[in-house]
DNA sequence: ATAGCACTTGCAATACAATTGCAATAGCGC
DNA sequence: GCGCTATTGCAATTGTATTGCAAGTGCTAT
């Protein structure tokens, strides 16, 4: 793994840009949090975080939603309603190569690189095009959180 | 598959009364309404349909919280914001029972069950097992949207 | 450096899902 | 049927997420 390197003074400005995006003050501190942070952050922790900053919840809000469709960040959804976000992991770890399996417990996010993933109709019926799948999700608990 | 015979006329009475809660009207009606539904309700669908009957909004709410957590239903969460429910497919067959289909473009969804979705490990490397899956999430474009 | 334009921000208001307290009501075992 | 207790209806509340718009700021070309 090739992570960047988050401490460098610029990493988080390039990483912006290099997605085609401003590299704003609030952006900016948005991806310094989550480097820091040990595991995904609610919009509500960044905003706490990053209070004193005079940041606004909207513009945090906005600069989550931003950089996730950038694919800088991953938008975790674990179902309790709250989404959370974190760094995305890979370089460019994109969704349509293979599956992710999260654990709905821990939040832990797993690429699924080795699996082949089949969407296969049963019992012969020839079936109806879905349309073209770009994501593959899996949801459960993780193997640590199963024997808690 | 022993489904059982949603047509009954105290099929969700019995349902409802074998899991050890009162077989109320609007648990009753819910019960129902998601037998004749072609794929998972959000709760203000739900709301909406039975609108006419005059149940309370935190009533429905509260019977399809309460539904689940006594298996009768499943309650998905499919990355936006919004909790849908759908019977659970059999007796007792977990709550995995099939995939769904979300389009990202229109929003549609729609029930994999005539679907086998295969994780399978590649490449002969002995995997570790990943937990117990729960749910299995597809996106994409839906028929319709992809040639708009 | 600097100027200009489009992209971003801040603010406050809003939308919407979900939850709650409590008095009134209705199931269900007897 | 009767009574106990689970459940409902209502209205208010919480909390996440979103939006419109004027003011501000990053970035590119000069």
């Amino acid at each position: 793994m090739n992570q960047p390197d988050t401490s460098s003074a610029t990493w988080a400005k390039d990483a912006i840009r290099s997605v085609g995006l401003r590299a704003t003050a609030a952006r900016i501190a948005v991806m310094r949090h989550l480097a820091d942070a040990a595991k995904p952050q609610t919009h509500a922790e960044v905003v706490e975080q990053l209070a004193d900053s005079g940041f606004d919840q909207s513009t945090l809000f906005r600069s989550l939603n931003e950089l996730s469709d950038a694919n800088l960040l991953v938008r975790l959804d674990l179902g309790d309603q709250v989404r959370r976000f974190e760094l995305t992991g890979h370089d460019d770890c994109g969704a349509a190569t293979h599956a992710h399996f999260m654990c709905v417990d821990c939040g832990e996010l797993k690429c699924l690189e080795g699996f082949a993933v089949k969407v296969t109709p049963e019992g012969g019926r020839r079936r109806k095009a879905l349309g073209e799948i770009t994501e593959v999700l899996l949801r459960g608990h993780c193997g640590s959180c199963e024997n808690n």
